[in-house]
RNA sequence: CGGGGUGUAGCGCAGUUGGAAGCGCGCCGCGUUUGGGACGCGGAGGUCGGCGGUUCAAGUCCGCCCACCCCGACCA
């Protein structure tokens, strides 16, 4: 059953991504161009990734609302360097209940402009900031060049957007969620991540500064994973979003947003995925347990079964499937729940009844072990940990082994082909062209943990103050 | 938008010089199976992407259109 399999990782990436996607049932190609159906499995991941994010968002103060989907097209205009980015990505909606539209809609592509108008509204005080605002939404982007999750026409994300009385304030917002963003990555999703602070060719259109956390895929190739901007007073003035201090004075209020989308599904299917398929961290996976009952005969089915009931009680605090179906063999089961990436398999079979032992598979290793019934929720319990902590392990190394320091450009040439390179560099734009046009490789940021001294830029030569990595990025 | 490719059963594909629409997987039924992707027998399932043309006859030849995939430019 050859078409059962995956392409392996290492001869074609991206179709080993693609197929997997569907295989692993947690997307679907939807009717219309670059659109895709997220499925109940694929779903469930994205829940708890949302449940991850929102208890942090909520920690930190901050609440939930919701805002239109439909956007005038003149709010988009009025922050210059906003409109000019997103232009060329919107959908914009001109006939209404079968009448042409006065002024023309556009489907939000992101929600700076109209949060920003309601905010002039709201705000009049230094007693109403700051204003803490998170939204769960999707939102429509033309994208030229699609592919499930990493990028769709719409996609799902979360928004957030502040309003502060200080640049200081704001500033130190956009530091505070970018770090949440970090401790989800790497806490929740096992995926190691480098907080950097974008180029200014790289910036959100219409911030001050953006920052992103990085990721490297199983591939070398890096994904912004999560971004948090500074936008300054460049929203405060277009919308009028002015307050009194406490001196009696009108300021402007200085804004962040930030976002995290259902690409992260994308970045740990390719940041943990093996040949056989997804391999889920415990911490998000739909499935953390999958128990399967292997049987010959009616007695020894009521046996099994019986041990399965009382096993699946035992492990009640973990989210479990039993995989009871009777019309595939129990080879077909281990291959499809490993396809879908289940941390943590749980077998019972005749033998393991007769011996009062399961047998355990993780999903992160090969091999298997036994262990008795009595007390299996314990041993469940730190097998789960040890998974969660062992993906990150080795995530991390993943991380470090490709990641070079080259002595020169022609080296760097070579590296960025297959890893990332963390280089001086002059923070010249016109460098940074040349070497996005000379390798594919992108300015993916300057770490916010930097070494410190100074060197020279990797292509051009000049004096350098900061070291940035280059990698190719999707 | 440029380059390349593909549209035939749910999925993957074959279909010869134009001459009766097929194969594998999946699906349904029955039986035997079940510790790493089981097997036998019997079945269901098709506007051959769309429109137009050539022809006695088109999945096949011609024209136009549409959709999707891959590679680039744009991007969370």
């Amino acid at each position: 059953m050859p078409e059962e399999r995956l392409p392996s990782r290492s001869e074609n990436f991206s179709e080993w991504y693609n197929q997997l996607v569907l295989k692993a049932e947690l997307a679907d190609y939807a009717p219309v161009r670059g659109t895709m159906v997220v499925r109940p499995y694929g779903w469930a991941l994205w829940e708890n990734i949302t449940a991850a994010l929102d208890s942090r968002f909520k920690a930190t103060g901050h609440v939930n609302a919701a805002f239109p989907l439909f956007i005038p097209m003149s709010f988009l205009q009025k922050e210059k360097d906003h409109v000019e980015g997103f232009s060329p990505q919107l959908a914009v909606v001109t006939i209404g209940g079968g009448e042409e539209l006065e002024e023309p809609l556009v489907v939000r592509p992101t929600s700076e402009t109209i949060i920003g108008h309601m905010y002039a509204k709201w705000i009049e005080s230094y007693r109403d900031l700051p204003v803490l605002i998170n939204v769960w939404n999707s939102v429509v982007r033309w994208e030229l060049r699609t592919k499930l999750f990493l990028r769709t026409t719409e996609f799902y994300w979360q928004e957030g957007h502040t309003a502060h009385a200080t640049a200081e304030e704001a500033k130190a917002e956009t530091r505070q969620m970018l770090e949440v963003y970090a401790d989800f990555a790497e806490n929740e999703a096992a995926v190691p991540v480098v907080m950097v602070r974008k180029s200014e060719s790289e910036k959100f259109a219409g911030g001050v500064n953006s920052y992103s956390i990085e990721a490297m895929m199983g591939d070398t190739r890096a994904l912004q994973a999560g971004t948090s901007h500074y936008l300054g007073e460049n929203f405060a003035k277009a919308f009028s979003i002015r307050y009194l201090d406490r001196d009696n004075t009108l300021q402007y209020v200085s804004t962040t947003s930030w976002g995290l989308s259902t690409r992260f599904v994308g970045a740990i299917i390719m940041v943990h995925g093996d040949d056989q398929g997804l391999v889920l961290p415990p911490r998000l996976a739909p499935f953390q347990i999958v128990i399967v009952p292997i049987h010959k005969n009616e007695e020894q089915r009521r046996a099994v079964l019986e041990q399965t009931e009382a096993i699946r009680q035992s492990l009640g605090d973990f989210r479990l499937k039993v995989d009871d179906r009777e019309e595939v063999t129990p080879g077909f089961k281990f291959n499809d729940w490993e396809m879908r990436g289940v941390p943590l398999r749980v077998e019972i079979g005749p033998k393991d009844v007769e011996q009062g032992q399961v047998t355990l598979a993780r999903r992160d290793e090969k091999g298997r072990t036994h262990t008795p019934a009595e007390g299996v929720a314990e041993v469940v319990r730190a097998t789960l940990d040890e998974i969660q902590a062992n993906m990150l392990t080795k995530a991390r190394e993943f991380m470090r082994e490709n990641t070079h320091d080259p002595a020169d450009y022609a080296e760097f040439q070579e590296v960025v082909k297959a890893g990332w390179a963390d280089v001086w560099w002059c923070a010249e734009a016109d460098c940074e062209a040349k070497i996005k046009q000379e390798t594919k490789a992108t300015n993916r940021g300057i770490p916010l943990d930097q070494t410190g001294g100074e060197g020279v830029c990797i292509r051009c030569g000049d004096p350098a103050r900061e070291r940035a990595i280059f990698a190719r990025a999707y």
